[in-house]
DNA sequence: GACCTGCTGCGGGCTG
């Protein structure tokens, strides 16, 4: 029914792949985006085709011969768009449309080019796009003032996160200087049902935007095993059980650290050559050089008969074609049910086949973490998304970028358009008023007359490289063997001459360090531990942590655990016996001795770091440990405790204040947050990384069960 | 107890 709406170009194309029917997306697509002037987002899992449903009617629809880009496509990866632009290519082949990559590492000429004559399809970053509008304007109703369809890949990386609310600035900004309208078409393998309506606001029109959602999901078979850690490396017996378990498969190992994915990578290599089995083993991660990383993938997706073992972090979370993989393995629980959902969507993604996956833990509360995400994966369960309200960090940014962007402009035009944009809704005229003064007093503005340029130290924040994202990165050292790069790693005190690191699948020796220029050569060593990442902080939901608790008072048998896994799970629902808890939602579990007690919170990261924030002001010794959500805080009398919580709760700001003096740690989460006036910095913390509202709400509805 | 993401314009030197 669908195929027949399609025009006759793409009607061939479709039988010449010898396609035997459309997927049920695909088929939902065409006939919506076809009939209608919709914006869509389209979901489904990995490998259904979501490429193709979306450009298979936008082709087929399109007049390709106006003036100007027709179809843009944003991607969260470059190495997304280098996959996709031969597909995409392929699909263009018999049709004459022009598509042409624009990200930082694409080719120059082509850009030009481009210019000289828009047309066709773009695949794009957001970067780019803020790029364009800071430096060449006139490029953005040159390439886009005709543009009638915005393709968005991965949408969901996008949401509740800085990058997503700066790409919905950006799309607004393109529509208001084409002065034309485009449709949106999102794309998502990992989307919750309470999450739809985030990837609806991105496309700044929430009425006009449908979801189409195709929920098949591949059968999964999870078993569970436990080796106990006793230092920072991999258990030996565990290293040879992962050895048995893929050896004879194409495997995705997710240690979840760099360390850990060298760790794994070189002692599997090790233990396979002893016995003469497959030499196929690597690691993938930000630290390894990208063209090492592109090998992999390459091998990954073409060698059909060989079986292979990458270890990898996130990198290779995102839908960055590998082809076909048996069996995941992770090591240790992920940090989020969205994160675990798509690793596992890794494997099997023939038609027919089955997710294999594989859980090991070397701690117990590990264990339970892994359990909980596996329940909720059962469940469909995604954790909920949280999309900032009042984003002033980004408001002062996108005002930089637009007073830029028209190299001048009249106040009450530059307050018009940011008071129109979207993203920043719910932030008051009166507050980017009050932003502009400051901004003037700072000199990152200066007026002129009724018109408005950037100032002395607007200017050095605009006209530099670092500008264009709303993300912060480290410095690195360049790793370099005999000429040759093998990564890039931040330096930590541990990289020391004659000191040994691992890095993409191989131990190195390293013998000069240039600090100066960034530069540390090394050579090929037998032994060695692996180098130390520094990292951020990270986040468990809630739901996760009640999850953990109601496993652990509950009398389940779990037949994907294996008898040590089992053991291991009785030992923890040993120690909380005596707890009577009934409800999940109110009661807790403390433990009192002499002169401390121990709260389980079993609740979120941020909910857990906003309760000892205020006892932490109130005058307590609180140690916080987010690995089994547990507070320990030297006092007698809880009670005291949670009415100082409450009393600095009301002197909050000054708290807040105070810290946000002494240092700029708590908004490292931010890379523009740093320049905003004092009370902005503290709407900020409070909302994105802190919870205290929810905290406070918690601390109240709390029941304290003591044994 | 983390992990990940991206990037201009200009000029000088070199290659074909």
């Amino acid at each position: 029914m669908s195929y027949k709406l399609l025009s006759e170009p793409i009607r061939k194309y479709i039988r010449s792949q010898g396609w035997e029917a459309l997927r049920p997306i695909q088929a939902a697509s065409i006939s919506k985006i076809l009939s209608t002037d919709h914006n869509y987002i389209l979901a489904s899992r990995t490998a259904s085709g979501k490429t193709e449903a979306a450009f298979l009617p936008i082709l087929s629809k399109t007049n390709f011969n106006e003036k100007g880009v027709q179809v843009l496509y944003i991607s969260p990866l470059i190495a997304l768009i280098n996959d996709q632009v031969r597909r995409v290519e392929d699909l263009c082949k018999n049709l004459e449309i022009d598509v042409t990559k624009w990200h930082g590492e694409a080719n120059r000429t082509l850009k030009k080019n481009l210019i000289k004559n828009p047309n066709g399809i773009v695949l794009i970053t957001p970067e780019s796009i803020e790029a364009m509008f800071v430096n060449a304007p006139y490029n953005i109703t040159n390439l886009f003032g005709n543009l009638k369809f915005v393709i968005i890949d991965e949408i969901h990386s996008f949401l509740g996160v800085d990058r997503g609310l700066q790409l919905m600035s950006l799309l607004f900004r393109i529509q208001r200087k084409a002065n034309k309208k485009f449709r949106i078409i999102g794309l998502s393998a990992t989307i919750g049902d309470e999450n739809y309506i985030h990837a609806k606001k991105l496309t700044g029109d929430v009425e006009n935007t449908k979801v189409l959602l195709d929920r098949t999901k591949k059968p999964t078979i999870a078993k569970f095993k436990f080796y106990e850690s006793e230092s920072k490396e991999l258990p030996l017996e565990l290293l040879k059980d992962l050895y048995i378990e893929t050896k004879e498969n194409k495997a995705l190992v997710f240690p979840n650290s760099r360390a850990r994915t060298e760790e794994v990578a070189v002692k599997l290599h090790k233990i396979s050559d002893r016995i003469n089995g497959h030499k196929n083993y690597f690691s993938h991660h930000s630290s390894v050089d990208k063209e090492i990383r592109e090998s992999v993938e390459f091998f990954a997706k073409n060698n059909q008969r060989d079986n292979f073992c990458i270890s990898a972090t996130s990198t290779l979370e995102l839908g960055i074609d590998i082809g076909t993989v048996d069996k995941i393995i992770q090591i240790d629980s992920t940090y989020s049910v969205a994160s675990l959902v798509q690793r596992i969507g890794r494997s099997g993604r023939k038609e027919g086949e089955k997710s294999v996956v594989c859980i090991y833990a070397t701690e117990k509360w590990s264990l339970l973490q892994s359990l909980a995400c596996w329940n909720l994966y059962k469940k469909d369960f995604l954790e909920p998304i949280n999309t900032a309200i009042k984003p002033y960090d980004l408001l002062l940014h996108q005002l930089l970028s637009i007073v830029k962007q028209y190299s001048g402009i009249q106040t009450k035009d530059l307050i018009h358009e940011l008071s129109e944009n979207p993203v920043f809704e719910h932030i008051s005229t009166e507050d980017i008023e009050t932003l502009l003064h400051y901004s003037i007093e700072e000199d990152f503005l200066e007026r002129i007359r009724t018109e408005l340029i950037l100032g002395l130290a607007g200017e050095k924040i605009v006209n530099s490289r670092d500008f264009y994202s709303v993300f912060s990165t480290d410095p690195d050292f360049k790793v370099i063997h005999s000429g040759r790069k093998v990564g890039q790693i931040p330096f930590s005190p541990q990289i020391q001459v004659n000191e040994n690191l691992l890095l993409a699948a191989k131990i190195w020796k390293i013998k000069d360090i240039d600090h100066k220029a960034g530069i540390i050569e090394v050579i090929p060593a037998k032994d060695g531990k692996a180098p130390s990442f520094f990292g951020g902080t990270g986040g468990i939901h809630e739901e996760v942590r009640k999850e953990m608790l109601r496993i652990l008072k509950s009398k389940d048998d779990y037949k994907e655990l294996n008898q040590e896994c089992k053991n291991i799970l009785n030992e923890l629902r040993f120690e909380f016996k005596n707890f009577d808890i009934r409800n999940f939602e109110a009661d807790r579990p403390l433990i009192t001795k002499e002169h401390q007690i121990i709260l389980y919170t079993f609740s979120g990261t941020k909910i857990n770091r906003s309760v000892s924030f205020l006892l932490a002001v109130s005058g307590y010794d609180v140690i916080l440990n987010d690995n089994n959500s547990s507070i320990e805080i030297r006092t007698d009398s809880f009670a005291k405790a949670i009415s100082d919580i409450k009393k600095n709760y009301e002197a909050l700001d000054s708290h807040l204040e105070e810290k946000l003096i002494e240092n700029d740690t708590l908004l490292s989460f931010s890379k523009w947050g740093i320049y905003l006036p004092m009370n902005y910095k503290i709407e900020i913390v409070k909302e994105r990384y802190f919870d205290f509202k929810t905290a406070i709400a918690f601390i109240n509805n709390m029941k304290i069960i003591k044994y």
